[in-house]
DNA sequence: TTGTATGCGTTATCAA
DNA sequence: TTGATAACGCATACAA
C-alpha cells in the first residue's frame, strides 16, 4: 500500500495539513517543519493522490487537447508545442481525439472532460454552434486553434494573407492559369480555414484580372493520396493549369507524385507551391507558405496558464505571421498563352525568384 | 454547480447507492428505477466526477503513454494506435513526453503517474535498470514497445531480422561495400534496437565474406540533419560504399538530400535502403524496410486491456513482422570493384528487383 | 506557525 | 432489490 499524507504526517510528528502546506510549498511554514516533512515524505517515497487532491480542491492541473488528428505531421507538432509549456508548467496533458465519427458524438453527448480537466484547447475540430456552446458550458477556459469560438482565446494564422502570398506568388512568375487543390471543404460545422484560403485564392486572381473558372478548383481533403488525385484531374483539363496552389504540403505531396508519375516535372511543366512548410517540404524543395505549428501550440498552452492563474482576464487573440519560403517547384511560367488576351506578365525583376526565403 | 450523484438520488427518489449502480449498468437494479435513475441524470445533465469515481474504487480509467517525442512520425503514429483502441474501450490516454532530460529525471524522482493511471505503455525509451524498476514498483501492468523489461509486457518487431533482411538485398544486388546509418547509440542506458541492428548489419557482412570497415558505420542519431551529414561522412571516404542501409526513413531521406546537392543519384551513384516505411518513403522512392506501426500501438493497448480485465494472467511478448518493400531507391551494383578480390555477385534472378513489394 | 474538522463526489460494504 | 454509511486522500476555513 502506498504511503498517503497521514503517514507522512506521522512520521513528521505534524499535522496532515501541515504537511499538504510543506510540500506545496505554501506560506506560513517554518523551514524547520517544512524541512522534516519533506525527508519524511522522501523516506515514505511518498507521492500524492492527484483524485484526492483535484477533489478537495476542484483543480486538476490537466489540460484536455482536443484534435481530429494525432498522426498527422501538423497536429503532432502542435501537440508537441502545447506539450512542452504545460509539462514544463507542471500541467498535465489529456489527449482527446475526436478524429472517429461515434467518438466525436459521445464526447458531445457525455462532455466526458466535465470536473476532469481545467481547461480545453481544441485544435482545427469541426464543431456545430451547439457544440461549441457545449464546450463553452463546461465554465472552463477554452483556447481554440484555427476556427473561432465566442467566448474562447484564440491563435491562428491569417489565412488570407497566406493564401493570397501564395497565389500572388504565381502570378508574379507570370502565371495566370492557377489551380487550387482545396481541404475538405462542404463540413456544414465551422472549419472555415479552407473556406478562408479558397476565397482568397478567387479574390487575388480576380484583382489580378483573371476570370474565374470552377474547374481549377479541385478538392484533396488534406490527404496526399486525395491531393494527387486533385492533381491528376487538374492535368485531364482540356485547358490544364500551369501552376497550382495546394493548400496543404501534403496535398503538393501528391500532386508532385502525380506529375512525376505523368513524366511531368515542376516547375516546368507546372508550378507547385503548398502551404505549411512540412518537415518533408524542403526535402522535395517544394515551395510553400510556412507557418510556425509547434510555435502556436506554445501559444495556445500559454493562454490557457494565463487564464487559470488568472493572469489575464479576458480572451485574447493571437495571429502569427506566414511566410513565403521559395524553393524549386514554382518557377517562371514559360510563354503568355495566346488564347489569353490578358497582357503578358511584364518582365522585371521578380524578388521572389531571387531569395530562397522571402518574408512576406 | 454541476449536478451530484446526490441531485440525481433526490430527483429519482433513490439512494445514491442505486444511482451509482444503475448508471454503470450492474446488476441488481430493477428496471423501472434504472430507468428512473437515467432519466434523472439526464434532466439534470448529471456528468460524473472521475475523480472521486477514481478515489472511491481505486481505478482511474487512464492509460499513461511514456514516450520520448509526441512530434515524429513513428510515435504519432503509434500514439493513434493506442488511442483509437483505448478510446474503444472507454479508456483514457495521458500523455507523458519525457523527452526533455528534466522532464525525464523529475519523472523518475517524483513518479507523478503513481496513483495516476491504470497501466502504463512506454514507448522505446531508454531506461536504466533502476528506472525499469521504478515503473515495475508502480504495480500496474506496463506494456513496452521495443525495449524490453523484465515483468512487462512486450511488442516489438525482430529487428535482427529487418536489419539483415535490408543488408542482404544490398548484397543480393551486387553491392559489397556497404555502409550503416546508425540511430542514436552510445546512450548507456537500454535502448537496444539500434544495437540489434548493427549487430545483424555486422552479422550479414560477416557471413558474406566482407571484412568489417568502421567507417562505414556513421551515427544518424534518427533525424533527417544527421542522416544528410552521416552520409556526406560515407562519401568522403577514400573508398566510399556503393550502398548505404539507414535504420530509419528519415536518416535516409537526409542521406537522399545529400546525394541530391552533390549531384549523385540513387541507385545510379549509390543504393540506399531505409527503415520502417514512412509515409513519405513511397513518396520518394525510397526501398524500405516496412513495419506495422500504428498496429504496434494497437496491440499495446490490447495487451494493457487483457492485463486490466485479467483477461490474461501473465506478460506476453509478441513480435509483429517486418517487410521488405522494393522501391526505386535501390539497384544493382554497378561494376565488381577491381580493388576487391570477392568473386563478384553471381548474375541471375534477383526477385527483389522484380517484386516491388516482397515479403521478407 | 500549526492543528482541527469538514467537505469534495463517488464506490463498496453491510444490513435491511 | 435497495438504503445507510464508511471509506478514499487530500485541501482548506477556522480556531488555536
Amino acid at each position: 500500500m502506498a504511503a498517503s499524507i497521514i503517514d507522512v504526517a506521522r512520521r513528521a510528528d505534524v499535522s496532515t495539513a501541515t504537511v499538504s502546506r510543506a510540500l506545496r510549498g505554501l506560506p506560513n511554514v517554518s523551514e524547520a517543519t517544512r524541512e522534516r516533512v519533506l525527508r519524511a515524505a522522501e523516506e515514505l517515497q511518498y507521492s500524492i493522490s492527484p483524485h484526492a487532491s483535484s477533489l478537495a480542491s476542484g483543480r486538476t492541473g490537466t489540460v484536455g487537447v482536443v484534435l481530429p488528428f494525432v498522426n498527422r505531421w501538423f497536429y503532432s507538432q502542435v501537440v508537441a508545442g502545447i506539450d512542452s509549456v504545460l509539462r514544463a508548467n507542471d500541467h498535465d496533458l489529456l489527449l482527446y481525439n475526436l478524429g472517429d465519427e461515434r467518438v466525436h458524438e459521445r464526447f458531445f453527448a457525455r462532455m466526458p472532460l466535465r470536473r476532469r480537466v481545467d481547461a480545453l484547447i481544441v485544435l482545427n475540430l469541426p464543431l456545430s454552434a451547439a457544440e461549441c456552446e457545449a464546450l463553452v458550458s463546461m465554465e472552463v477556459p477554452v483556447a481554440v486553434l484555427g476556427t473561432r469560438i465566442p467566448g474562447c482565446w484564440h491563435v491562428s494564422i491569417d489565412n488570407a494573407e497566406g493564401a493570397s502570398t501564395a497565389v500572388r506568388h504565381l502570378i508574379n512568375l507570370g502565371h495566370r492559369r492557377i489551380g487550387m487543390i482545396t481541404g475538405a471543404l462542404g463540413d456544414p460545422r465551422g472549419f472555415t480555414t479552407p473556406i478562408v484560403r479558397q476565397h482568397a485564392y478567387r479574390t487575388v486572381l480576380a484583382q489580378a484580372g483573371i476570370p474565374y473558372d470552377p474547374d481549377l478548383e479541385a478538392p484533396g481533403y488534406f490527404g496526399i493520396e486525395e491531393g494527387a488525385s486533385a492533381m491528376a484531374q487538374l492535368l485531364s483539363l482540356p485547358d490544364p493549369p500551369t501552376a497550382v496552389f495546394a493548400e496543404s504540403d501534403q496535398m503538393a505531396f501528391g500532386a508532385l507524385r502525380t506529375l512525376n508519375r505523368m513524366g511531368l516535372k515542376a516547375p516546368d511543366d507546372v508550378s507547385v507551391i503548398g502551404f505549411d512548410n512540412h518537415e518533408t517540404a524542403e526535402l522535395l524543395d517544394l515551395t510553400t507558405i510556412a507557418q510556425p505549428v509547434a510555435h502556436q501550440g506554445e501559444l495556445l498552452a500559454r493562454q490557457i496558464l494565463d487564464a487559470l492563474s488568472g493572469a489575464s482576464e479576458e480572451p485574447t487573440r493571437v495571429v502569427v505571421p506566414t511566410r513565403l519560403v521559395v524553393r524549386g517547384t514554382t518557377g517562371a511560367a514559360r510563354v503568355a498563352r495566346p488564347q489569353h488576351r490578358h497582357p503578358s506578365p511584364r518582365p522585371g525583376p521578380e524578388p521572389d525568384q531571387h531569395d530562397r526565403t522571402t518574408a512576406r
